[in-house]
DNA sequence: CACTTGACCTGTCCGC
DNA sequence: TGCGGACAGGTCAAGT
């Protein structure tokens, strides 16, 4: 469900409440979502303390001092839910259904980590999302971060690198170019359309048809929707919850994101909802003419 | 190899 | 109200 400014904000949520924090025990309802033999998760997860909370992409890093990380990717449907013993603190970000407030555990609740002072629950409707555990060390090795691309918002990463990438994707629609995670990482459905109606670009368009110069400017328009996304509280839609219960923004910043039949800002047009790459897609016709499609 | 499609799951919404 | 089908902020495997 979330991208990368989504998982962000998680990140920056819970790092004040859990680093440091040790991990009692990690209980899980459905295999899937948290695949690891139980020996390895009693020597090295039991026990443990939390030292840091790392993004990469779309996928969060928990590090504990024994050598291994807990990774975390939320999918389409996946939550965070922290809860203090004493009630203290609240901490909720993911998908928006009932159980971002609710009594938990409850029916989506996946796998639950019990810490000395509270509790996280990984909901996850769809159990696409999963929970492993990894050796901090190895996590590289894993197919999908060693062929993850780089980070977007990291300043030693160039137009000419983005450019570079996307070419390799020179006979496909840009759209399609963007979701890859191989190309970069942390991009998905919302900022793809975003980031293309910024770059006045069509998501339908042959990427081996747009000017070095257009994909440069495609790459300072994603910058800029991440960038104002993570600044907003990270919250593209209601998927946010403080410690004191408030809640977060809704999709209010997107300007073609789920706004099929409003008006385009910028041209007066109506937005209108297409599908490319399989994917629900977003466009203002005016503002991002179809040039060559695939 | 590059690219597209179906599978993984459940819940919700929309039309009949 | 019930039912079928489409669809959902993601990735992977298998197909062409």
């Amino acid at each position: 469900m979330p991208e990368l400014p989504e998982v962000e904000t998680i990140r920056r949520g819970l790092d004040p409440i859990i680093i440091g924090s040790k991990i009692l025990s990690v209980s899980s309802s459905w295999p899937k979502s948290f695949p690891n033999a139980a020996s390895e998760v009693k020597r090295f997860l039991y026990g443990s303390h939390i030292t840091a909370i790392r993004r990469r992409g779309k996928v969060l890093i928990i590090d504990l001092n024994t050598g291994y990380s807990l990774l975390i990717h939320l999918k389409m449907t996946g939550q965070l839910v922290y809860r203090a013993l004493d009630g203290s603190e609240r901490f909720a970000a993911g998908h928006p259904t009932k159980s971002l407030v609710g009594n938990l555990p409850d029916a989506s609740t996946r796998v639950v980590i019990r810490l000395e002072k509270g509790t996280i629950y990984f909901n996850d409707q769809r159990k696409f999302g999963w929970v492993r555990l990894f050796p901090t060390n190895r996590i590289n090795d894993i197919d999908f971060f060693a062929k993850l691309g780089p980070e977007p918002l990291e300043s030693n990463f160039t137009a000419t690198d983005f450019v570079k990438r996307l070419r390799r994707r020179n006979n496909t629609n840009v759209k399609a170019a963007l979701l890859d995670q191989t190309v970069v990482a942390g991009v998905g459905n919302i900022y793809a359309d975003e980031a293309l109606y910024g770059a006045r670009l069509h998501p339908s368009t042959i990427v081996g048809s747009i000017s070095d110069a257009t994909l440069a400017d495609l790459l300072a328009s994603l910058r800029s929707v991440m960038e104002l996304s993570i600044q907003k509280g990270g919250s593209t839609d209601k998927t946010y919850v403080d410690a004191s219960g408030k809640k977060g923004s809704y999709l209010s910043f997107a300007k073609v994101f789920r706004r099929e039949g409003k008006t385009c800002m910028a041209c007066g047009n109506s937005i209108e909802k297409i599908r490319v790459a399989g994917r629900g897609t977003h466009v203002c016709p005016v503002c991002q003419p179809e040039i060559s499609k695939k």
